[in-house]
DNA sequence: CTTGACTCCGTATTTAGGTACGGGGTTTAG
DNA sequence: CTAAACCCCGTACCTAAATACGGAGTCAAG
């Protein structure tokens, strides 16, 4: 089984040495063992979880978000159906943020559809301010 | 039709005053008039779009990003051809996203069912770690 | 016609999320 | 065995996106 350098780890996750450093300091990244010498080693596992990270900022999630969602599961003093209600609030944020996309993504196709309708017409496409009423709640 | 102080926008977007002023300079708000004594009116319709503006932060999108987002049309300089193809682009990213999250969904889902089958049991529900492995790329 | 709530503007501060720096030890390829 | 390339840590600095501050003008209710 083989284990990673923090230089291994930035590389295959493409972040910052720095960044990983600070995960661990903001307890998103587990404390990895040490070497005699008092290098990190991580797990490859570690290289997914950064990934993951990266991943789920660019969908709007900030790091304390992240650290829940990847701590979702039962330990000691949270139970079984503590974690099924997270996870299902969870699901619902989820399935929000999902929606608004699409949302989103209709508008945008229709102004596609409407610049195919006029051509090559030079300019005025028309406005998407349309976008705007998305703002539901 | 009716005009709003920057207050009042800023009441009924739930944004602070000093956000719209700062949407302002960032371009990202258009400059409205003013009354005689300098006081900006809006039109209503500047409430939704600064709604529309938090919610696609939640989304991942920076300023930037969505001040793009918002000036996807046909302009002097800029043809319908353009505008079609940064709409394409935008498509194939919010696709991606939509995909990302529910590749999210799904584990969630596996997780609350795994929690479901062993029904009442204190702890040790599955973990989460297969959510580690969704950094694609 | 004054008092409290708004607004103006420029500038300074804050927060989240990194990044950089610098002085030191460690490892490895030649 | 030494030079280049890594790693350690603490602390300082940076960017984006707000938010706060403070002195001055404005409006509306009593």
């Amino acid at each position: 089984m083989t284990t990673l350098t923090i230089g291994d780890v930035a590389k295959q996750a493409q972040v910052n040495i720095e960044t990983l450093r600070y995960y661990e300091r903001r307890g998103i990244v587990p404390k990895p063992p040490r070497t005699r010498s008092n290098y990190r080693i991580y797990p490859e596992e570690t290289v997914r979880r950064v990934r993951f990270i990266k991943h789920a900022q660019e969908l709007g999630f900030s790091l304390k978000a992240i650290k829940e969602l990847l701590s979702l599961r039962a330990t000691r003093g949270t139970t079984c159906l503590d974690v099924r209600q997270r996870a299902t609030t969870k699901i619902k944020e989820i399935d929000q943020k999902i929606l608004s996309l699409q949302a989103i993504q209709d508008v945008l196709h229709k102004l596609v559809q409407q610049c195919d309708a006029r051509r090559g017409s030079l300019s005025e496409c028309p406005i998407l301010e349309s976008l705007d009423s998305n703002g539901q709640r």
